[in-house]
DNA sequence: TCTGGGGTCCTAGGACCC
DNA sequence: TCTGGGGTCCTAGGACCC
């Protein structure tokens, strides 16, 4: 905890909605829901004038238009909303650098660089000014909890909304919490506030005056000790910009529930390829394939495999996520299917290349391989090695005991052709290889082809690589 | 027309190693 | 030669968040 209410949360109030009102005048002070307008479809965000019908986030679509027949139910826009919450962001960034987005609409913020000795007014004044520039620049408005920790702020910001903002001062913050309900509490949600209240604990004052062993008999040892500290306000977690992704997944809901294994299979190929997409626009790789699947009764499923090497491969990918589905008793119909990758790595890990770089050590490239190119190998005496094809679309799923096969290629192994830099083999999978690069005139970026004539690995005319050409491949444009 | 889709973190048991 | 104990990895499930 801080002497000082440097932290703020900001939340953007009724985000998705606010920002289709704000594209269409039309839906203004009128009900409006963005979701799944679909069947199985749920409310992400109900416009104030949409909750007053009782509508709310993750109530099934089909019950909000019982209750509000007449409002606006839309499809999310994500790139919409992604444009408003980086206009907001930037706003937020011209207050202090240390901002930890947590989500597309929120964000906690330490004022400590900019303000290390700032008080409840200044603290107000700042935010004040901030919701102000919001408002004006985008039309969005935002609700702003502040205080001497992340708990605090977040709290608050709830209490602000809509449109306001909080500012605790140091030292009110136990008995601020005291009071309220425990689900006020982040990580408190239904099956823990269930568990509390059978033990006639309903509020946080009550939980506060718990032993923590108490409350970790009856929590676990790592949530009961957390929400003991939070309960007497007590949260020393800094806000961290940068935080590196640990899984990829993509899922979705079947309008009715399906018993057949040629759709379900289908079904894991497109999911595979956009998790394939994504890992490699992103420039990662993943060892740990994960199958999901809901049943028609609502009770989910999982099952993973873990991979020696760690894979961005499509066909990697899928052939695990096959197998997994081959295990799964599907008989009385799945109503969700997922894919996802885990235990991730990033291609450009430096450590791998201590010792390794150029005399003139230049900036990291990381690339695939495509399985139509030659290399040579350096310890097969120049000869080109031929890479295994990927599995079509067209091709049957191998045995469930047939091992997965493996690429011939290893990590570490140089790639000589490269004429400008050096290249290693870092990451392997059947069909793709992944290099990694050192040397002048490289960029962070993806590279599709290796060939030895290849043009743009000239020296003449060094490439230029950006991370944007990387999403538009990917993207498969 | 009950219950989306993207994540994170924790727990617990078994395998395996020293 | 009736049985230890710690550490790590893997797998499955569940709670929670937006």
């Amino acid at each position: 905890m801080r002497a000082r209410p440097v932290i703020l949360h900001l939340d953007l109030d009724a985000f998705f909605t606010a920002v289709e009102q704000l594209h269409k005048p039309s839906l203004r002070g009128k009900p409006v829901v963005v979701g799944g307008v679909r069947g199985r479809g749920v409310v992400s965000t109900a416009s104030y004038e949409a909750r007053v019908f009782g509508i709310r986030s993750a109530m099934p679509t089909a019950e909000a238009r019982r209750r509000c027949p007449n409002a606006a139910f839309l499809s999310p826009r994500f790139e919409a909303y992604r444009d408003a919450s980086h206009a907001v962001m930037d706003l937020v960034r011209e207050l202090t650098p240390l901002v930890e987005q947590v989500s597309i609409d929120e964000a906690y913020l330490d004022l400590t660089p900019q303000h290390p000795q700032a008080d409840v007014g200044l603290v107000g004044e700042l935010v004040g000014g901030l919701r102000a520039r919001i408002q004006a620049r985008t039309g969005l408005t935002a609700s702003v909890g502040a205080g001497t920790s992340k708990l605090v702020a977040k709290i608050h910001s709830d209490l602000a909304k809509p449109d306001g903002q909080i500012v605790v001062p140091p030292g009110e913050e136990a008995e601020r919490l005291a009071p309220m309900a425990v689900r006020a509490i982040p990580g408190v949600g239904p099956a823990t506030a269930a568990r509390l209240t059978a033990h006639g604990i309903a509020t946080v004052g009550r939980l506060a005056a718990l032993d923590l062993d108490e409350v970790v008999a009856l929590l676990g040892k790592a949530h009961g000790t957390q929400l003991h500290a939070f309960a007497r306000g007590e949260d020393d977690r800094e806000v961290v910009t940068e935080r590196a992704a640990k899984s990829v997944s993509a899922e979705s809901t079947f309008e009715t529930d399906v018993t057949d294994r040629v759709r379900l299979a289908e079904h894991v190929r497109r999911l595979t390829d956009r998790v394939g997409e994504r890992l490699r626009a992103d420039g990662l790789s993943g060892r740990t394939v994960v199958l999901k699947a809901r049943r028609h009764d609502f009770s989910t499923l999982t099952r993973s495999t873990t991979l020696d090497q760690p894979t961005d491969a499509d066909a990697v990918v899928l052939r695990q996520a096959l197998r997994l589905l081959d295990g799964l008793d599907v008989a009385d119909g799945l109503r969700l299917l997922g894919v996802g990758v885990s235990g991730l790595s990033l291609y450009t890990q430096p450590d791998l290349l201590d010792g390794l770089l150029d005399d003139r050590p230049g900036p990291v490239r990381t690339g695939t391989v495509e399985d139509d190119d030659e290399f040579v190998r350096p310890d097969a005496g120049g000869g080109a090695l031929p890479v295994e094809e990927p599995a079509g679309p067209g091709d049957e799923a191998p045995a469930a005991d047939q091992p997965a096969p493996r690429s011939p290629w290893r990590p570490g192994q140089d790639v000589e052709h490269v004429e400008h830099g050096r290249g290693w083999v870092q990451g392997s999978g059947v069909g793709r290889v992944t290099v990694r690069f050192e040397g002048p005139n490289t960029e962070v970026g993806r590279i599709r082809t290796f060939a030895e004539d290849d043009p743009d690995l000239t020296p003449a005319d060094p490439p230029v690589w950006q991370p944007e050409d990387a999403a538009d491949e990917a993207a498969g444009s």
